[in-house]
DNA sequence: GGTTGACTTAGAGTTAACTCTAACTAGTAG
DNA sequence: CTACTAGTTAGAGTTAACTCTAAGTCAACC
């Protein structure tokens, strides 16, 4: 598929889509006769798997990290788990604090509620 | 407390501290005879919602919104809780999230795990 | 009285992650 | 052949949220 439908289905602007090929985070994406650009499957499924990394928080310099080991194959399996594992404790405890903030705000919202604000 | 003092409980630096007056969310800060900024607990109390409001992903620009309503005083309670009611919204959402975002890392890793990656 | 240290300000610089512009090309429809 | 559309590139511009610099003030110590 081309740029167009690409960011559509991936829901990226065709900048961004650009952009993420550039800094070396999309890797590999063909090209048809004209030279334009052309996405297959895997692009997508990439593409997602950076949207959930960048969405957990993960810097892009550090998906590039990911990235780059994935290019080198085989040899790199155990880095990428360890960066994986890495990033799930991270995630872990983001998700534990933002329930505490969430609980936090509850109590402020109820203080609203209840007229104790002013 | 002068600065410092405040900068080293609050957990920010000077720098951002100076920064968050300079764009009016931290207003009112009195100052000492020689002119140098005096903190008090109130003080603590609100960058403390700050940071919790911002931990939460909301900009500084809406932040300064509600402290603008504060500023208001009494006839604003009603703004204000809808806009802590609308972020509760949004952080219960990004928490949902961010568990499925969680779920989707397992899957991955469990495969690394399995030696199904490579 | 001079130096040191902690502050002050206005405004410039930085960083991440885009987002856009300008100039160009290749394919298609009239 | 011309116009239009959809792409291409290098590189400039934008935005949020800081972060720093330079020049200055003020109080305390030697």
């Amino acid at each position: 598929m081309n740029i167009n439908k690409f960011s559509e289905i991936t829901e990226m602007s065709p900048y961004t889509i650009r952009y993420y090929e550039k800094i070396g985070l999309l890797r590999g994406v063909s090209r048809n006769a004209s030279g334009h650009r052309w996405f297959t499957e895997k692009d997508i499924i990439w593409v997602n798997f950076i949207k959930r990394l960048k969405d957990t928080g993960m810097p892009l310099e550090e998906i590039k990290k990911y990235a780059s080991l994935r290019e080198l194959g085989a040899q790199t399996v155990k880095e990428r788990q360890e960066l994986l594992e890495k990033h799930q404790e991270n995630l872990i405890k983001h998700i534990r604090q933002q329930n505490e903030h969430l609980k936090a705000l509850n109590t402020k919202i109820d203080l609203y509620k209840s007229g104790e604000v002013g």
